[in-house]
DNA sequence: GTCTATAATTGGATAGAC
DNA sequence: GTCTATCCAATTATAGAC
């Protein structure tokens, strides 16, 4: 096959969001893809080749997901939320079993080598970027309280949307992460929509910023 | 030995939380305790023995802990910071490489048995409980803000704790968690108290809230 | 409770043919 | 690019002696 790479790849980081990096073995591969270990060997030489490969990839897909949501949402609340709903998504489309790459490689830092920290890194720090420009912009439209400290705040939301995910999987609460949402939306906007908060308590397939991103990826 | 069991569950257990679960070995046991394989399996016949003995024991001292702090600060507010400073000086103890056992256990959910996801879940429902009476008590005495809805505020805050020692840990970032307790002074604080802001700013060693919890635990 | 000895299995990885 | 065959190391686990 001409896009066997390509395939591996997708397939290993499936397992990976599922099972973690040290529960997932060539052989995992195998059972899927259907060609024997050496095949996989001469794609990947070693397992750390499929996972450096895997978070750069998804580093840079994310990242252009990030810089195309202002051109779908116009103003930084919808930005945000397209971005929350970005983590949100990765677990519903997966019977809730799918976690951020990041986030499962980042809980396994310690057995990975250090090209890979870096690399991980990377994923933390094109997020927390991103989110730092919006939440400037939102706090100099007066849609966000004025107190927010944009790079704090950055942290704060993207290390609560890693961690929701977590508990949402180990709690089997399916609506985990739009609660953690929810209450950003409660503390952090300077006057809550009303549109946006009946929507949301009523919809059980998205709003149509939810829809608009679910369609748009695929992590 | 007479407390062979509880050496082996304390070695066990500052592996698990650096390198979790699947990169853990009976071996990594014998390198450290000096005594044979087959010794282990006399004390947890199987590998999932140990990991369960050790998340509920986990949740068992986490749980007291929690029930401890209304004792040592009257105010839900330094309660409340009591209860990151847990998270804090999990990484800051050791050199930034231990996280919530919990949270790696979390990580590592779908690789494990059943009769674990429901201990690992009762350990998110101790926080969280516990943050909603904290988020509560504190409301009726006007010291957060009153848009607080109390469940999803302690979501909020457990699974922001969880991801900011992930992502401290990823960077490197030694105030991180540190950061995100900050924003939430700023966001959910009725008034930010001029003592503790400043007292945050300026000292390393931390307040006196952090000491006292400190000598308290080791998680 | 700890040991030696030993399964039985699985893991990542390589050599070399086609 | 994929295969067969093979290697070596590591893993969980058990039997049975002391």
């Amino acid at each position: 096959m001409k896009d066997r790479r390509k395939q591996l790849l997708d397939v290993a980081q499936d397992i990976i969001q599922r099972r973690g990096y040290n529960a997932f073995s060539y052989q995992d591969l195998c059972d899927i893809v259907h060609i024997r270990k050496p095949s996989i060997h001469h794609h990947f030489p070693k397992k750390e080749d499929i996972e450096l490969a895997l978070i750069r990839r998804y580093t840079e897909k994310f990242s252009e997901i990030l810089h195309n949501i202002p051109a779908q949402h116009s103003s930084p609340r919808a930005q945000l939320e397209a971005y929350c709903y970005l983590f949100d998504y990765t677990l519903s489309s997966s019977n809730y079993e799918k976690l951020c790459l990041g986030g499962i490689m980042g809980a396994e830092l310690l057995t990975l080598p250090k090209t890979i920290h870096r690399a991980i890194a990377e994923f933390c720090r094109v997020n927390e970027e991103w989110l730092s420009e919006i939440i400037q912009a939102g706090a100099a439209k007066a849609l966000f309280k004025p107190e927010t400290d944009p790079d704090n705040m950055a942290r704060l939301i993207f290390s609560s949307l890693e961690g929701a995910m977590l508990a949402a999987r180990v709690e089997g609460r399916t609506e985990y992460v739009r609660q953690v949402m929810q209450q950003f939306r409660n503390l952090l906007y300077t006057k809550p929509s009303r549109a946006t908060a009946s929507r949301q308590k009523r919809s059980k397939t998205g709003t149509a910023a939810q829809r608009r991103t679910k369609s748009k990826n695929n992590l």
